[in-house]
DNA sequence: TTTTGAGTTGTTCGA
DNA sequence: GTCGAACAACTCAAA
């Protein structure tokens, strides 16, 4: 039997649209696949609570999928990094070594694997390429996560873009992605299996039962992913353009998660619908593909903002208000509802995330890292390129970012998206028996109306933690002195 | 080469 | 009540 060729399996969880498992079954030899647990190796940005559940769902999904093919998913852990100083071999990199330990096991001669984009993964990956070829390993990566390599997306100045606007029309112009292949059938296996780790191992589940909300709300996995995308397709689809923006309906796709541990491809959701059909959804996948464009092309941006004179701008840092935006305490009911979705499903609106965004930055004025960080830790469909993109947009320092004068009025918003209040009462239930449209501005109701709906401010719902005309206005003035700085400073 | 027009998601104010 | 203007600065691509 020929010597296997490890199938290295990270953030591709699928079998159908694979470009690595495809090209490792058209070798013809036998396919060892394997997950290699190393967190360590994407600090700052390891995965957050809520993508450690997804994770554990969805290899346990992959896994199943593998023994129904005559396959195995084999989970190794890469070793903790070495203490500083420490004595003994120096290896070359957790996940590397234990790739080579695989390679030695199994005596597999070849490593396929499919590419990550994040600014760490893409350091640690090239240096493994080169390492592994350096030892006579074959060692191949594949697109199977992006429409378009972020790498060959210049405009004619050869500088990477940094509007919206012409980066799809150009990548739209250049683009014929390939019809995707189905799952293979079977997966030839090696004459013998290396030892691997039970899944429970890598301890991706919370110990601390959290996550029934999680369980109840979404199906991780490739099937899960291909149903999400069929229900989609067989009604909100038509409406997608209206129906987007009404939070608390199943207006859009929620293929997210599945899109970020490559449970579905951008490919296959090119190829899914009629063209007619998918125009303005198919400019959503644009935007992913410019979030992976900017991170892969402007690495610092998820720390940093895209635009330097941001540096100066005047964060507040008030811990109590960014503690109880976190728990959904805000007093300002759209806000609260949205981040009561966030903590109870792991997931929130998109219309509802901008919101947020908007109320935190701006009205609250604390920095967008820490709002990036919070949805990092919370989000199932954490994503480094979108929620950078994401945050940026909303603080004003990104790319194509909205202009500085636009800030969300969460109670006009909520009247033009959530007039029946629906949204509100389902995820801040203590406010349902107020009538609309006072349910998106309780501090406006009389005494006698807060009585007769069961509220008492201050106690059962808390009072607004700002002022929504004067912290807009606040941050206005804000955003005149960070400029006025820059003006001074020519 | 230089100029010009256009560019995801909004709000407020005054006519 | 409706409507248009104002609210920056900068990138990019087409003319």
């Amino acid at each position: 039997m020929p010597p296997s060729v490890l199938l290295w399996i990270r953030q591709d969880l699928r079998l159908a649209d694979n470009p690595a498992l495809s090209a490792a079954l058209e070798r013809g030899s036998p396919v060892l696949p394997v997950f290699v647990w190393a967190p360590d190796d994407e600090e700052p940005w390891a995965p957050g609570a809520a993508s450690c559940w997804w994770l554990h769902q969805s290899l346990a999904r992959l896994s199943a999928d593998l023994v129904a093919r005559g396959s195995r998913l084999i989970i190794r852990r890469a070793a903790a990094p070495a203490a500083q100083g420490g004595s003994g071999t120096a290896g070359e990199g957790p996940a590397l070594d234990a790739l080579r330990t695989l390679l030695r096991d199994s005596g597999a001669r070849a490593v396929y694997w499919n590419r990550r984009y994040e600014p760490a993964l893409v350091a640690r990956d090239t240096k493994i390429k080169q390492a592994l070829r350096d030892s006579g390993i074959e060692a191949e990566s594949f697109n199977a996560a992006l429409l378009a390599e972020p790498r060959d997306v210049r405009n004619q100045s050869g500088r990477p873009f940094q509007v919206f606007t012409p980066f799809w029309k150009h990548v739209r112009a250049t683009l014929d992605p390939p019809h995707p292949t189905p799952a293979p059938a079977t997966i030839a296996a090696p004459a013998s299996w290396p030892t691997s780790l039970a899944l429970d191992e890598l301890a991706l589940r919370p110990t601390i039962r959290w996550d029934a909300g999680l369980a109840e709300a979404w199906q991780p996995g490739e099937r899960g992913a291909a149903q999400n995308l069929e229900r989609f397709l067989a009604g909100p689809v038509r409406d997608y353009d209206d129906a987007r923006n009404v939070p608390g309906t199943p207006g859009t796709s929620r293929l997210s998660a599945h899109l970020h541990f490559g449970e579905i491809s951008p490919r296959q959701l090119w190829h899914a619908a009629p063209e007619w059909q998918q125009r303005q959804f198919v400019t959503e996948v644009g935007w992913r593909e410019f979030a992976h464009h900017l991170l892969f092309h402007f690495p610092r941006t998820t720390d940093e903002p895209l635009r330097g004179e941001f540096l100066k701008f005047p964060w507040l840092g008030d811990r109590a208000h960014l503690a109880a935006w976190q728990r959904g305490r805000t007093g300002v009911p759209l806000v609260d509802a949205g981040m009561r979705e966030l903590w109870s499903t792991g997931w929130m609106h998109n219309r509802v995330r901008m919101i947020v965004a908007s109320y935190l930055v701006k009205n609250l004025r604390l920095p967008w890292q820490d709002g990036a960080r919070w949805f990092w830790d919370t989000l199932v469909d954490a994503d480094l390129a979108s929620n950078t993109l994401g945050w940026q947009w909303s603080a004003g320092c990104g790319a194509d970012a909205a202009p500085y004068f636009r800030v969300f009025n969460p109670v006009t918003q909520g009247v033009k998206f959530d007039p029946e209040g629906a949204y509100v009462r389902r995820w801040v239930p203590e406010l349902a028996r107020l009538p609309a449209p006072l349910i998106h501005s309780p501090w406006e109701a009389d005494a006698a109306t807060l009585r007769g709906a069961g509220i008492a401010l201050g106690d059962s719902y808390p009072r607004p933690l700002v002022d929504l005309k004067a912290s807009r206005e606040a941050a206005l003035a804000a955003y005149q002195q960070m400029r006025g700085g820059a003006a001074s400073n020519t």
